[in-house]
DNA sequence: CTTGACCTTCCCATAGTGGGAATCTTTATG
DNA sequence: CATAAAGATTCCCACTATGGGAAGGTCAAG
């Protein structure tokens, strides 16, 4: 593990975070401000792409910034019990739960639409008509 | 059927769409401009209603408001064939389908990794072990 | 006439990501 | 060395959908 230095660009292509984003992650304050160099780009070293990744890591689970935030914490607290992660990510699967079932509920409705509509030339459509209906 | 006016709180009663939103459905042109009475005030009749529901039914099956403003383009159209619809919303279950798949694996990993989470008070956690670890 | 419940517009905020402009730096090439 | 390309900087704007709140006008009831 050496120490190379790594501009912003090497950083996004080795954490597959994109400059873009990484600048906003110091702007929001979930990682911090990186050193410069005298012209003003920001480095970073083997450590900071290690936490970007890490970063990565948690947004391709679907946590968001502010999660990320705790976990990074955590990460770091080496003080932390394993149960205080572990219930976040309960936590967090909870809302995983809670988006799928209603994503689920909108497709079978919709499935059961497509069903009923024959899908041809005539105007007639049970899913325009579902949709006009006056339920509550 | 009568056709009472209704401001702007009725018709966000009525239709399940609050104010707020009914203004911006206005000024994004999903809605024609409300007509007015002389002191400013928005007006909406049944027929508006009607429209207002429509949008929120299709709302609630997960139409972004491009699609809405599709769907009730070819409401209107006398002259439209129900294909059209179909398709459209069966292009609309797949984006459900993408995103409940998605979603779905995000919990399918994090369950995975809450069970091999003993989850007390000591430190050492494969849920934050595997967020540091550098895969790919 | 006052008060409270509405309405109006306008600006700001959320979360996450990207586009693009103007400008500067670094690097490679002739 | 001069120049051009690639890449960095900051800043502003965009998206989706929704809401909060302020400052001010209006309407109905007491």
């Amino acid at each position: 593990m050496q120490s190379d230095l790594y501009n912003i660009g090497e950083a996004a292509n080795a954490s597959g975070i994109s400059a873009k984003m990484i600048r906003h992650y110091e702007d929001v304050g979930l990682i911090p401000k990186a050193s410069r160099t005298l012209a003003g780009y920001r480095t970073y070293n083997d450590k900071n792409v290690h936490t970007l990744r890490f970063i990565r890591h948690a947004r391709d689970l679907g946590f968001s910034v502010k999660q990320i935030g705790n976990l990074l914490s955590l990460w770091s607290d080496q003080a932390r019990s394993s149960s205080q992660v572990k219930s976040m990510a309960m936590e967090h699967i909870e809302m995983l739960n809670l988006k799928i079932h209603e994503l689920h509920a909108m497709k079978l409705e919709l499935t059961r639409l497509v069903n009923c509509c024959h899908g041809d030339t005539r105007p007639d459509c049970p899913i325009l008509d579902n949709l006009a209906q006056n339920k509550v």
